[in-house]
DNA sequence: CGACTTTACGGGTCGCGTAAGTATA
DNA sequence: TATACTTACGCGACCCGTAAAGTCG
C-alpha cells in the first residue's frame, strides 16, 4: 500500500468516476484503474462498485475513505512541520 | 514521500544503524541509504547524523519519527479494519 | 449504442544489488 | 585500520501510455 495509491483513491472517491479523476491527476485512465485494482487486491476488498456511468463507493470503500483522509492529513502535516523546521535555523 | 520510505526510516531509527536495519528489512544497505537520502531531500531536512558507528536522529528526525509512528499506525489500522470487513460478508 | 472501465502490449524509467570509494574514530 | 555509510554502475522489474476489448444501462 503506497501513499500515491491512497491519494488516487481519494481523488476518484471525490469525483465519482475514474476518467475525470485521471485528467485531474494528470495520468491515463488505465494507470488509475490499475492502481485501484492493486489497492483492492492488497486489502482484499472491493472499494468501488463499477456502474455504467462511473464508480460508487462500497461500504468498505466509505470506511477506507475515512482512514485515507486521516493518513493524507497526517502526512501533509508531517511534511509541513518538518520542512518548516529547516527554515528556522537552529 | 512513500510509505515504504517511512517504514524504512522507522526501522533505522529504532536500530540506530543502517546496516543492521537493512538486514532486518531484507534489502541491501545502499538501497536503504538511498531511500533515506531521498526522504531527506523531499523534506529538505537532515534526519540522521552520520557517526562512525551508525546514525543518530537529529532533532528534526525525532520529530518526524513521531509523525512516522502515527502514520504507520493509521495505515496498519486501516488495513486491518478494511481487510477484516471482507471476511464478514454483508 | 454510448460512456466508462478493463486488458494487452511495448517501451522507458526507476530501484535494486554488487562492487568500489570515502570517512571517522 | 576496521567499521559503517556513500557513490558508481549495469541490469531487471515495474509502471506508464496507447490501443484494443469488454461491460452495462
Amino acid at each position: 500500500m503506497e501513499l500515491r495509491s491512497i491519494h488516487y483513491f481519494v481523488a476518484i472517491a471525490e469525483v465519482g468516476n475514474i476518467s475525470t479523476a485521471a485528467v485531474k491527476l494528470r495520468i491515463a485512465q488505465p494507470a488509475l484503474t490499475r492502481h485501484i485494482k492493486q489497492l483492492e487486491g492488497e486489502l482484499n476488498t472491493i472499494l468501488f462498485n463499477r456502474l455504467a456511468r462511473g464508480v460508487q463507493l462500497t461500504a468498505s470503500g466509505r470506511e477506507f475513505l475515512e482512514y485515507a483522509y486521516r493518513i493524507v492529513n497526517e502526512v501533509a502535516q508531517a511534511r509541513q512541520e518538518i520542512t518548516g523546521l529547516s527554515s528556522k535555523p537552529k
